[in-house]
DNA sequence: GTCGAATCGTTACAAGACAGAACGATTCTC
DNA sequence: GAGAATCGTTCTGTCTTGTAACGATTCGAC
């Protein structure tokens, strides 16, 4: 853990208390599912293929934004665990189809309760409207920065 | 770069926007900073050490969250480049009390700037009434989850 | 058709960051 | 004055991560 800059002058700016408080948030979160014997990247990657079903790792490694040899071994865990399948396609055999299992659906629906407490916990300072109005302002700000919609850059230790 | 986990029913979650605004926000700021040859973790010690002088280095690890060995690695380098000065106390010989240099108080002048500008770019897509509701919403959820002002957990590659 | 270039997944490798424990030097307590 | 405690430092092992090669398979040109 190390620290960072402090803005302008009469205290912090709104860009460190996002980079602050999204640190804080993210690491809450990677707790949370660290009880469902997930990591934050696992869960991702779940997410991921559940959006999309029958997608090769390239095209997740691509969207991702990770090297598809980190992409190989996430799979794998996911594999070991009956979470998600790689199946050969016939048509193409150099690529593999990902699809998430039964198992792994159920645990997308233990992820998404968990992911309700979260994001719950997180604006337990504010009351409904207020909720409202931050989401509001939040999601034009992703979508003024052309961020991915569901993908998060640059997690720790996976 | 990973992902992570995208939130319930309609959309993301304000959890995970803030997570994703986050860690962008960080990595907009890293390359920022880049420019004048600084990493985040170098830039928020030396905003530490100037908040208050004179303080010695495990004090501050405390403050930072960081481990003391990881602290050393830090002032040696700020150290070399004249941007602060490990001062022996005579009344305690074992602590060393950290100082800004002048070059440092330049530095940080030009460190301020890049922030208003990040700050600013972070913000583009809102208007100076939003900045500010979105600030004091931001201010209240760190207070509410006991964040120390100015310290920032978590940064990736030092 | 066939030969070469390109693509996909995988493996191997090297580089770097990090936390934790152990180590001298110095100071505090009794 | 002797032992415990504190501070900064160094050392070590672990872990993560990106880059580069490697077979297998498919596509394009001729």
């Amino acid at each position: 853990m190390d620290d960072a800059p402090q803005p302008p002058g009469p205290g912090p700016g709104s860009a460190f208390l996002l980079a602050q408080i999204g640190a804080h948030a993210a690491m809450r979160f990677a707790e949370r599912i660290g009880e469902l014997d997930l990591t934050p990247p696992q869960t991702g990657l779940l997410r991921a293929v559940a959006a999309a079903p029958g997608r090769s790792q390239q095209a997740l490694a691509t969207v991702l934004g990770t090297p598809p040899s980190r992409l190989v071994a996430l799979v794998d865990q996911l594999d070991e665990r009956g979470l998600v399948q790689r199946r050969r396609n016939p048509a193409d055999r150099r690529l593999h189809a990902l699809h998430v299992t039964e198992a792994g659906e159920k645990l997308l629906q233990r992820i998404a309760e968990v992911g309700r407490a979260h994001d719950d916990a997180m604006c337990a300072a504010l009351d409904d409207a207020e909720r409202a109005t931050l989401r509001a302002l939040l999601g034009r700000i992703a979508d003024e920065q052309g961020l991915t919609p569901g993908v998060h850059p640059g997690y720790r230790h996976a």
